[in-house]
DNA sequence: TTCATTTTTTGATAAAAGTCAAAATATGGC
DNA sequence: GCCATATTTTGACTTTTATCAAAAAATGAA
């Protein structure tokens, strides 16, 4: 395994500090190593998805506006009345936004694993409190940006300016398609249509999730899977 | 009335062709006037959007990109299968998107009143053949661009550029919502949850499209207006 | 590994929403 | 304004999904 992981290696990332360094050469520590490989992933990320080039200096800017941090499973980013000051971009782990109505019961807006994106838009960008809650599924590593810091870095770094539209066309399309599945489709098929279009939800998250998600009882889930 | 008519005022825009010309000193005829009001209110709409000037220059690349359409009531704009080339801004009128599934069901994905915009976002990012009908439910008044020259006025043009970037949170932000009405509340909830947020959608829609577009039978809506 | 805790499954029943058919009402194109 | 056409309402009945309770299975922390 070299130093630098890839961001669907999740092993990798979260295995480095067990590891001795590659280079003896080295004087950095493991933990340093680890900060490094994290940082490299977004750097990657950026680049394969604009094709554009990041010099050092773009990366240094970078380095410098996304803060590194890790949850714990359960461990909440955002709790409901809170602001939410960050978009976070999930470097490992896995994290899901959901509300909870007056009889408790949970609702889950999105689920974002390693390599996804995870904010409460509406409390980001209007800077109201939010009326969901967003947590850790897993342990995780994430790395955290105001929008204000965005905003600064999208005016200095082409790559950033490119992948912002990219991503906007990218989040057009996708809730489309999930508004579409919700209204027009019975709980059956839109039980078939995530086990197509997102198998890996179904290796990660709980049952529950899933049926909350889906917008149906675990109950009813666990029926549709017996057929 | 001026020839400058606002963007809400539906009868001002549609009427003028019958009106005499208000200046006899003009040369113009009631149909040129009845353009330049249109492009006005593109003009207007992003200089209110963004709070920045539009240049007599800037002026005239959007004119040049953005073609008007008019569209008869019941009138295609996208048919299942064809590619949507253009982005569309509505005038005057009203449109719908929606799928129609094998047994001929309806599902309306979003509607359009004048003052917003209209597009397969699935097919008019990828180029791919679109799974969604658009068209007019009123007669309608729209002008088109396609996604190329959006993105050459984009760099062009500070206007459009802050433009785009406000309208993607935006976006973000009201399909955030509408994906979690659709989840977590039941058919009673989603229509008090469409009467507060957009009672103009009762005035202008027929119940069989307001059903569809909360996902209920119009049986269902005919029986919740009831209590 | 054990064991307390959580998650999933199963069964019985209730509630919500859909289906089909027909009548009442509204509408828009001439 | 008329009238064919489309839309909305109503009723009887079916299907789907939710609810509640309890058992079975899985999970994770010590």
């Amino acid at each position: 395994m070299t130093a630098r992981s890839t961001l669907n290696d999740q092993a990798a990332v979260t295995e480095t500090t067990e590891l001795p360094a590659v280079k003896s050469s080295s004087f950095r520590s493991t933990a340093e190593e680890h900060r490094d490989d994290i940082y490299n992933s977004l750097f990657d990320y950026f680049r394969n998805y604009t094709k554009l080039p990041l010099s050092p200096f773009d990366q240094r800017l970078i380095r410098d506006a996304f803060k590194l941090k890790k949850l714990r499973r359960r461990q909440f980013l955002v709790q409901e009345g809170d602001v939410c000051k960050y978009i976070c971009f999930v470097v490992c782990g896995a994290l899901r936004i959901y509300s909870v109505n007056e009889r408790g019961q949970e609702a889950v807006v999105a689920f974002a694993l390693e390599g996804k994106w995870m904010s409460d838009w509406e409390s980001v960008v209007t800077q109201t409190p939010s009326r969901y809650h967003i947590d850790a599924v897993e342990h995780s590593e994430i790395l955290q940006i105001s929008p204000a810091e965005l905003h600064a870095l999208e005016a200095k770094i082409p790559a950033i300016d490119e992948f912002l539209r990219l991503e906007q066309r990218l989040v057009a399309v996708t809730t489309q398609k999930r508004i579409h599945t919700a209204i027009s489709m019975n709980a059956e098929e839109r039980y078939q249509d995530l086990l197509e279009n997102h198998p890996e939800y179904f290796q990660r998250f709980s049952q529950n999730m899933i049926a909350s998600y889906l917008g149906i009882k675990p109950e009813t889930l666990s029926r549709l899977r017996k057929r």
